[in-house]
RNA sequence: GGCGCGGUACCCAAGCGGCUAAGGGAGAGGUCUGCAAAACCUUUAUUCGUCGGUUCGAGUCCGACCCGCGCCUCCA
């Protein structure tokens, strides 16, 4: 049994999906004004591994995320360049697309834009309007909050208790009161209009979520996710939007992900702690440690992101890789006497139940690692055989559907490959791509290899240490072991 | 001010009423190795922010307090 702790109840609960079997996922999505930071896509992979486990639970997951590529930051954006909001926000998106796959995210089902919706956002506010629980005020549109008086319910928050709003167009709008928010914004000066049934004008931001998510989902679905930020009062807007225009329950389970911040800080760019993905990348670190170190906090802790844990996360799934690689070498055809499959299946209930309870990765890392410290030495020993190591393969096959990290590249010195990664930064879809990239230089590296176990065996270790210097600046690491000679793939050091 | 999160070894981080407080990283010593690397063995919390309380028994429940952090109208 799945459990989640719902912001709605503000407990943990059995998951139930409205359908047996298949779950309707809503996830907000970027504000494509800029490039993605660290901390959105902390976010978006906790969605992933959410999403992922969901799968793996054998759930058909129907995905959307929204892209909001018309707001106050989009038009500010486009209006400075003198771009169109397609032109704007294009780049932003397909740096999106691509650096999604860099960290090995499932691409949702369907990537709504608001800009391509305003019909049925117009829709909804009209139904909004005939219920009155919204109001014209100057060319604009309001939802009043007092008509709705579950109000609050998904925040905690009484509207009493809320300051005065200091931001935001509280000054330039007249409304009935300072908490109700904007459904439609009346034309401005240098902002795009959209001509329609409620009159000309461009949406809020939150009538999107509503409009998007009941379209491509159905009026009421099983789960919403975003930023702890968004709880209020973009979700608690879209509940009121949604359940006062349709009668119904919107949604059943609100996860709500916590903030990353950098050094202990809230990152900001005027601290200088502010990364994105291509910044980390750049300073030569793999995609997929990231993405472990990412997806290695539990999802309501705040995340604390700095370069020593991301060097932590990298020797953490170097371990995994180097014993995925080992397990792949074992040649031994006699069985060993130690049984593998219970030790398997322990491993496997752990790491399961460690997702299941809220996805307490810690829980299920923890059960993966110590069947690592279990079998790691019989491979090493060669106490068991390539035979036995099938369950063990297999389960590692598995939960990296889960975790999606895939472990380091380790080849023996046969060339052939033992793992699979990334390389040089960029995500490979899998062996064989890997296999096709690297193919060619493969011969190359066996003849250094070669040389180097001549010069070894006339002990003449200065060349031997000078090859194997040479190798590594290329990025191949060799290691030594009772079977021969082994490489594996890493990052340069110095790039 | 309101709402909420967190303080567990050198670092990260589970555990949330009861066996000797998971797991990862780092450090130290050792085995193996020409040397490395990898791996393995040993080692690093009589103690869980502080002080009280409840209990046969508490990081785990209750109260107070001390720190750190987030949100409070368009930031994941």
């Amino acid at each position: 049994m799945i459990r989640f702790h719902n912001t709605l109840s503000g407990k943990v609960e059995s998951f139930e999906p409205i359908e047996p079997g298949s779950v309707k996922l809503y996830t907000c999505g970027p504000t494509v004004y800029d490039f993605p930071h660290i901390g959105n896509w902390r976010a978006y992979v906790f969605e992933d591994l959410l999403k992922r486990f969901l799968i793996f639970s054998g759930y058909k997951v129907t995905h959307v995320m929204n892209l909001t590529d018309v707001d106050d930051k989009t038009i500010r954006g486009a209006g400075a360049k003198g771009l169109s909001l397609e032109e704007y926000t294009r780049p932003f998106i397909e740096a999106f697309d691509r650096e999604r796959d860099i960290l090995n995210i499932l691409p949702a089902n369907h990537y709504p834009r608001a800009t391509e919706h305003i019909r049925e956002m117009v829709e909804i506010i009209q139904i909004l309007l005939d219920k009155t629980f919204a109001y014209r005020k100057d060319g604009s549109i309001y939802f009043a909050i007092a008509k709705f008086p579950a109000y609050g319910r998904l925040s905690k928050v009484n509207l009493e208790d809320l300051r005065p709003g200091s931001r935001g167009d509280a000054d330039e709008y007249e409304k009935d009161s300072v908490h109700d928010f904007a459904l439609w914004k009346a034309p401005k000066e240098g902002e795009p209009v959209w001509e329609t049934e409620i009159g000309p004008g461009r949406p809020g931001w939150h009538v999107e979520c509503s409009a998007m998510s009941s379209k491509y989902l159905g009026r009421t679905f099983d789960i919403h996710c975003g930023g702890v930020d968004n709880i209020f009062p973009h979700h608690e807007n879209e509940i009121a939007q949604s359940e006062a225009a349709n009668g119904v329950k919107f949604v059943n389970y609100w996860l709500h992900c916590h903030h990353l911040v950098v050094d202990g800080e809230k990152m900001a760019k005027s601290k200088g702690n502010f990364y994105t993905l291509a910044d980390i990348l750049a300073k030569g670190y793999d995609p997929y440690d990231v993405r472990y170190l990412l997806i290695s906090t539990h999802y309501r802790k705040m995340l604390n992101f700095t370069f020593d844990a991301l060097e932590q996360a990298k020797a953490a799934r170097s371990r995994l890789g180097n014993f995925f690689g080992a397990l792949k070498d074992v040649t031994r055809e006699s069985d060993g006497i130690q049984d593998i499959r219970p030790l398997v299946e322990a491993a496997r209930a752990g790491f399961v139940a460690g997702l299941e309870d809220d996805l307490n990765i810690s829980e299920s890392l923890a059960s993966l690692f110590s069947l690592v410290k279990i079998i790691y030495p019989l491979v090493t020993q060669g106490a068991i055989s390539r035979r036995q190591t099938q369950p063990v393969l297999e389960f590692f096959f598995s939960i990296d559907e889960v975790l999606a990290i895939k472990p380091s590249p380790v080849r023996s010195a046969s060339g052939k490959i033992t793992g699979f990664s990334s390389v040089e930064g960029k995500a490979t879809a899998g062996e064989e791509q890997y296999a096709d990239v690297e193919g060619r230089l493969e011969s190359e590296i066996q003849k250094k290899i070669e040389a180097r176990q001549k010069a070894r065996s006339e002990k003449d270790f200065n060349l031997a240490d000078e090859i194997r210097e040479e190798l590594l600046s290329q990025g191949i690491l060799l290691e030594d072991t009772k079977d021969g000679v082994r490489w594996k793939k890493i990052i340069p050091p110095g790039t």
